[in-house]
DNA sequence: ATATATTTTTAGATTAATCTAAATATTATA
DNA sequence: TATAATATTTAGATTAATCTAAAAATATAT
C-alpha cells in the first residue's frame, strides 16, 4: 500500500500541500515549479508519476490536487519536518533560523518508530521553533487565532506566535531587531505613504517594520 | 573542494573502508560488490567515477584502495553513523539491534555543524552501542584490547566489548542469552567436535555459544 | 604450459530526475 | 472574435545508478 516514495516525490508532495493551504484550488504547473525551483517540464512529467501512484489529482492544463493518500504523506513529511526543527533548537541549542535546511533532509528519514519517540523525547511539542503548528500522528494539528502585523491597527498589541518566512535572511534580520516567537508587539504607528510600521518590542525595544516584515509576522491579537 | 557526494558514493567508500580495514590489501571488485549487494559490474562504473573524483587510487583488475581524501570521507560517514546509533539507544531508548538500518540513513545527513552539536549533547561519547569505537571530529578513534570469546581459553574470562556482527538477529539472539555489552563471561568449558563453547554470564547464567556466536564476540580478558 | 575456472570489464539497456526548445492550449486584450 | 501573451505540455537529450550478457583478463589446476 503506502510504497515507498524518493525524495523528491515527497518534496513535490509537500509543495503542492503547501501552495494548496491558502488557495484551496488546483495547483498550478508554474506554481509548483517555483516552489520546486524547478522547470515547468519537470513538473509535468512529476505530476503524471504521481497522478499514476495516486497521490495527487491531476488534470492537464487544469493544474493538481492532493488525493487522500498524498495528502497524509505530505503531513507526515511535514510532521517530521517540525519535530526535527524543534529536537535541533531545544536539544541541539540551534537557534531558529539555522534549522530549516537541516531539517530539510531529516524530514525524510524513514523510520516510523523513530518519529513516534522523538514525539516523545520532545514531549510532544505543538508548535515548531517558527510557531508552526506540528500535526500529530494522525496528521490533525492545533490552530490558533492568528492575524498578521500587518493587518492590526494602531495601538493595538499581540504577541508573536508565528513568521510565514522562514529564511535565515529574514529571521537573522528578526533576532538583529530582539523579535522572536512571544515578543510583544505594540503598533505606535503606521505610515500610509510606505505601509511601513512602527513598532515598540516588549515594552521598550522601538524599532520600523517595512511592509515586506509586517506581512510575514503572525500576532495572537491581545 | 569537498564537493557533495551522494548517498551511494558516500556508502561505497564505506564499504572499501571496512574492506580494508583488515586486509590491508586493495580491495577487489567482487568484495565491493558483496559489500553493496550490487553487480560487479555496477561496481566497476563506479570506481571509474571515484578515482575521477581523487577519492579512491584504481587500477583496472587490480581492486581499489581510498585515498587521504576518500580515506577522510568513509571517516567521517562512520562517525556519523556510530553518533546517531549512540543518540538513538542514548536518547530515544531504542534498543542495540533496531539502530543499524535507522543510523544507515541518517549518516548521509550533510551538516557538520549539526555533528558537533549531537556529539556534544552525547557526552563525547567514545563507542558506540555495538561497542565500535566512534572516531572524533579528525577521524582518530580509541581502540582498545580485544579478543575474539572464539580465542579464549577454558577457565579465561572477559568483559563483552563489542560485537562483530551487527545484524538484527544476532543482536537478539544475545539478547535472548541475557548477553550485553560489560557482560562478564566466563568460559566453563569448549567442544573439540563442534567448537561450541559453554560459558556463564555475569556469573549465573549458563549458555552454549555456538562457534559462529562466539567468533562475533569481542571481549576484554581479565 | 595449456586448458579451465574465476574475476573483471565492456557493451548495451533501463529508470528517475532533470534540462532546453518547440508545439499546443488557455487566457487576456484590443 | 481575432490576436497576442502566457501557461503548459511534448519531444528529445543528459546524468546517475543500476542491470544482464558477452568479452577479456587473470588465476588455478592439471
Ligand atoms: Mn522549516
Ligand atoms: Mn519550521
Ligand atoms: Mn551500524
Ligand atoms: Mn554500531
Amino acid at each position: 500500500m503506502t510504497s515507498t516514495l524518493t525524495h523528491t516525490e515527497e518534496n513535490y508532495l509537500k509543495a503542492i500541500y503547501k501552495a494548496n493551504e491558502r488557495t484551496k484550488k488546483a495547483v498550478n504547473t508554474n506554481t509548483i515549479a517555483s516552489y520546486m525551483n524547478t522547470s515547468a517540464a519537470s513538473v509535468t512529467d512529476m505530476m503524471k508519476k504521481l497522478a499514476q501512484k495516486d497521490l495527487i489529482i491531476y488534470e492537464k492544463y487544469k493544474g493538481a490536487k492532493l488525493s487522500p493518500e498524498g495528502s497524509k504523506t505530505a503531513t507526515s513529511v511535514i510532521r517530521k519536518h517540525r519535530l526535527w526543527e524543534t529536537f535541533l533548537v531545544q536539544k541541539l541549542g540551534f537557534s531558529w533560523e539555522e534549522v530549516h535546511e537541516i531539517a530539510e533532509e531529516l524530514e525524510h528519514i524513514k523510520s516510523d518508530e523513530l518519529i513516534a519517540r522523538l514525539d516523545k523525547f520532545l514531549g510532544y511539542p505543538k508548535y515548531d521553533p517558527h510557531g508552526d503548528p506540528i500535526p500529530n500522528a494522525e496528521g490533525k494539528f492545533t490552530l490558533r487565532e492568528q492575524i498578521l502585523v500587518a493587518q492590526l491597527k494602531k495601538g493595538a498589541k499581540g504577541i508573536l506566535v508565528g513568521v510565514q518566512n522562514h529564511e535565515t535572511s529574514f529571521l537573522a534580520h528578526l533576532n538583529h531587531c530582539n523579535i522572536s516567537l512571544g515578543s510583544l508587539i505594540f503598533i505606535k504607528d503606521r505610515s500610509k505613504f510606505d505601509r511601513s510600521v512602527h513598532v515598540i518590542v516588549d515594552d521598550h525595544e522601538e524599532t520600523l517594520l517595512t511592509e515586506m516584515v509586517s506581512k510575514n509576522l503572525l500576532v495572537r491579537p491581545l
